[in-house]
RNA sequence: GCCGAAGUGGCGGAACUGGCAGACGCGGCGGACUCAAAAUCCGUUGCCCGCAAGGGCGUGUGGGUUCGAGCCCCACCUUCGGCACCA
């Protein structure tokens, strides 16, 4: 049935012309409802978002991935009836295109609009349902704008703050770093080793919310495990006791907080942090003062990295603290493995319950005295931190709390504190606030004015944006580029009208991306941020997909803003994403794919070789979704094999003409069989590579009888199934196809329905097992009752080969097994 | 060190709720078509023994539970990811 000259699949054409179609119908624009006609309850609306890109003028395979998975989510959910939401915008300020004006000469602006307009090229020729109408790129003035009056309204609240703090410093972008941004001591994005400083810096508070970060989890639909544990682990909740020691010979306090009040008794020495501000009091006048200070200036010149991995050490300040419990004097230590930003900046030590402590103790001879021990009896011979971590053990030598378990300890030494208002319960977070300010040109301008007498003052909303200024000279100094632009620097003071100067740092783009979705929603209001109607109708967010690497930066940043807008009655809802899907990475050669590594497999090229579509099924037909997987040159040609398969096969079917399909033949029943695994496999199990296997199979079925006469109906049947289908992955072709066949506009087509009579089977073959090893296997129809596949069983030859005598007994499956015990 | 995830053919992977291990694809092998090649189509492809019928082994390792374990439990090994002076 093959006609004679088959026409060739010619991708380029095909997808360049429905593409058009499409765009010129407005076939994926989804305007807002008119929430004065109708109630919005009526409506089924599903928000599909996925993280936006950064516009490096380069799409990579990893977009490719996550818009396609998002992509083929959105067709199926449409079809299902579902009013989707679909926007796609563009992160757009930030380094990139800062760094390449500065070594390429040109504005960051218009290598940031070039990089753009190139990468939305790429995403087009994807053929991905985008609603364009509500395209965002964050770095021009109508998003920013907003950004900036956000900025404010967190201000007024006194969630954006100012203050003098030791940061994270990168010496080769020239720019203070958030904390999650540094990893491993380095710089996120360059890797550079990054240095202390002190600086006076904006902060976000989010440690305010450090609680209802970790509480609010609960109301998450469905987020993968892994992130919800970073979250946490960042976010780092410990629960404790807050202890005041008295300066023995002074009335000076040194409170510290500890997680294990229990071991008081234990505490033997006492330790500063070098940059804690006591110091300086202590030991004034006395001959502890050079060393001291010259052990705190030598650490101020230790980079993190290597205070970090160095052997401990410290020094000591010749005053003792006093031990609240027993009134015993514990010697007063300096040392760098004590972190001023952490509790109060000062520790009590017990060197027998906590390895640094006690690596310390050993090495300057310190007393190690041990005050938990096992309940059965006998303390551990061995002499190194003995760190209790079950509920079994108990105090020992700790006074009137000897004998207690040592959480019952706890809780009784803390309450006898409390009473004596020597300490209180109390809870120790690892999360610091979100340092947001940034010494770069290209980023949002932070909407301050510094005055002398009114002191920092924001910029009246009516005069936002606050436009970033042109300059010349890009290049890092240490302080912000916009500091160089003398007459936007200078103006005048909104509150007394007094000469003043603009705040010169910009935002971390981190800001930029934590409302993007927000105003996707509501992307061209020129009057507001959004229509909090709008954003309640569309958001929560139904289904976020994006990278794993986000877990404790954009993720956590967008929670602590829907949080502290929901709070200040700008949006109805706590959580932004109620389901999140991180998918994997795409390696090449075992390493993710970088064009220093050389193993960049470019989206254009594949396109340009095999089609949009067939890059699209190949990227979901290489593995699960949530895995890391291993891109295969080879392997593309299967999915570009079964795209010219269904090609060559509906030309053929579209040659014979219509046909009616019998009732229930075997190649329908397939079809049908191949409906349901599909729309399981996606709906319920959000897994999209076994889909395309199945329709695989149900090709190779279909070819398998394509030339008989006799199966013509239930080819033509199965044909179009195959379409339907594929339509998701591969809306191009499935669209052409479909249309070749003599029908229309299958995008907008009900996803097809499995007749649950047909996807069951009427026969089933039996495994027959002896001692769980399977021996035969039998046709029986469905339903067959135990005893007779019992029976049949027994009678097999096979079967009996293997049977000595009686069986011990017969374990039945219906309709799948039965198992012969001898 | 702590937390998390994962180990299945030559390769990517499937096996959803404890019930046929290896679906589907890549690669390999054989055949058809062709002067030939490519493309295409058909068949075959976990390992071992056997002419065959058939049998044995097999999901990182060792044990356990079960009629039955890739899946559950215990211990261990390896890989990947995250966190890591957080008191």
């Amino acid at each position: 049935m093959e006609p004679s000259e088959t026409e060739r699949y010619d991708p380029a054409a095909i997808e360049a012309k429905w593409q058009a179609f499409w765009s010129a119908e407005d076939a994926f624009v989804v305007p807002n409802p008119d929430f004065g006609s109708r109630s919005t309850a009526e409506l089924q609306s599903t928000y599909v978002l996925e993280m936006l890109p950064y516009p490096s003028g380069e799409l990579h395979m990893g977009h490719v991935f996550n818009y396609t998975l998002g992509d083929v989510f959105t067709h199926v959910r449409r079809r299902q009836g579902h009013t989707v939401l679909r926007p796609m915008g563009y992160d757009a300020f930030g380094l990139n295109a800062e760094n390449a004006a500065i070594n390429e000469g040109g504005h960051p602006r218009e290598i940031t609009a070039r990089n753009i307009e190139s990468i939305r090229r790429q995403m087009k020729r994807m053929g991905w349902a985008i609603d364009w109408s509500r395209e965002v790129s964050t770095a021009e003035p109508e998003y920013y704008r907003w950004t900036q009056w956000l900025f404010l309204r967190f201000f007024e609240r006194g969630l954006a703050y100012r203050r003098e703090a030791p940061v994270k410093w990168c010496p080769k972008d020239q720019t203070v770093l958030a904390n999650e941004q540094v990893i491993d001591g380095r710089c996120e994005r360059c890797g550079t080793e990054v240095e202390a400083r002190n600086l006076t810096q904006w902060f976000f508070k989010i440690t305010d919310y450090a609680d209802q970060l970790l509480d609010e989890m609960d109301l998450l639909e469905s987020w993968p495990e892994r992130v919800l544990t970073m979250q946490r682990n960042w976010i780092g909740r410990s629960e404790g006791a807050r202890v005041t020691f008295k300066v023995e010979g002074s009335d000076g306090e040194l409170p510290v907080f500890t997680t294990r009040p229990d071991t008081l008794f234990g505490a033997t020495f006492f330790v500063l942090a070098p940059e804690h501000p006591l110091i300086g009091t202590l030991t004034a006048g006395s001959e502890y003062e050079a060393p001291v200070a010259d052990y705190v200036r030598h650490t101020a010149g230790r980079s993190a990295v290597e205070r970090e991995t160095k052997e401990k050490d410290g020094v000591f300040t010749g005053r003792h603290a006093v031990n609240p419990v027993n009134g015993e004097p514990i010697p007063i230590w300096v040392a760098d493995y004590v972190l001023m930003e952490y509790g109060t900046g000062a520790i009590m030590a017990v060197p027998a319950h906590d390895e640094r402590d006690h690596a310390f103790a050993e090495k300057y001879g310190l007393e190690i005295r041990q005050v938990v021990a096992p309940a059965e009896g006998g303390r551990p011979a061995d002499a190194g931190a003995f760190v209790a971590h079950t509920d079994d053990e108990v105090l020992v030598d700790s006074g009137e709390f000897t004998g207690l378990a040592a959480p019952a300890g706890k809780k009784a030494i803390t309450a006898w504190l409390d009473e004596r208002g020597l300490g209180e319960e109390a809870i120790g977070y690892r999360l610091r606030d979100w340092l947001l300010s940034r010494q770069r040109y290209w980023g949002c301008p932070i909407p301050i004015v510094h005055c002398e007498t009114c002191g920092s003052v924001p910029v009246p909303d009516e005069q936002l944006p606050v436009l970033l200024p042109e300059i010349d000279d890009y290049l890092p100094k240490g302080k912000s580029p916009l500091a160089a632009a003398e007459g936007w620097v200078a103006t005048t003071c909104p509150s007394c009208g007094g000469a003043a100067r603009r705040e010169t740092d910009t935002m971390d783009t981190f800001v930029d991306s934590s409302w993007y979705f927000l105003r996707y929603a509501d992307a061209r209001n020129d009057e507001a941020a959004w229509d909090q109607q709008v954003v309640d109708y569309w958001l929560p967010v139904k289904q976020y997909i994006g990278g794993v690497e986000h877990a404790v930066l954009h993720l956590l940043y967008a929670r602590f803003f829907t949080k502290v807008l929901n709070d200040i009655e700008l949006l109805g809802f706590r959580e932004p994403f109620s389901r999140l899907f991180t998918q994997g990475m795409i390696y090449r050669h075992g390493a993710k794919m970088s064009k220093t590594k050389g193993n960049v497999v470019s989206p254009d090229a594949a396109v340009e070789r095999y089609g949009a579509d067939v890059l699209r099924l190949y990227i979901l037909y290489m593995g699960p979704a949530e895995q890391d997987k291993e891109w295969s040159d080879d392997g593309i040609e299967g999915t570009a094999r079964l795209v010219d398969r269904i090609w060559r096969l509906a030309l053929a079917v579209a040659q014979r003409g219509p046909v009616d399909a019998p009732a229930g033949g075997e190649l329908i029943r397939a079809a049908h069989r191949t409906i349901d695994r599909v729309s399981d496999d996606i709906l319920r199990r959000f897994q999209f590579h076994t889909p395309i296997a199945a329709l695989f199979e149900l090709v190779n079925e279909i070819y398998r009888v394509k030339d008989d006469p006799a199966s013509a109906g239930e080819v033509r049947f199965a044909t179009e199934t195959a379409l339907s289908l594929i339509q998701p992955y591969a809306p191009h072709v499935a669209e052409e196809l479909w249309e070749r066949l003599g029908n229309s506009r299958l995008w907008e087509l009900p996803w097809p329905e499995a007749n649950p009579a047909l996807v069951a089977t009427d026969t089933v073959e039996i495994v027959v097992q002896v001692n769980g090893k399977l021996r035969d296997r039998l046709q029986v129809p469905a339903g067959t009752p135990e005893e007779e596949l019992v029976e049949r069983a027994l009678a097999s030859e096979r079967v009996r080969a293997h049977v000595d005598g009686e069986p011990r007994r017969t374990v039945v499956v219906p309709d799948r097994l039965v198992n012969v015990v001898v």
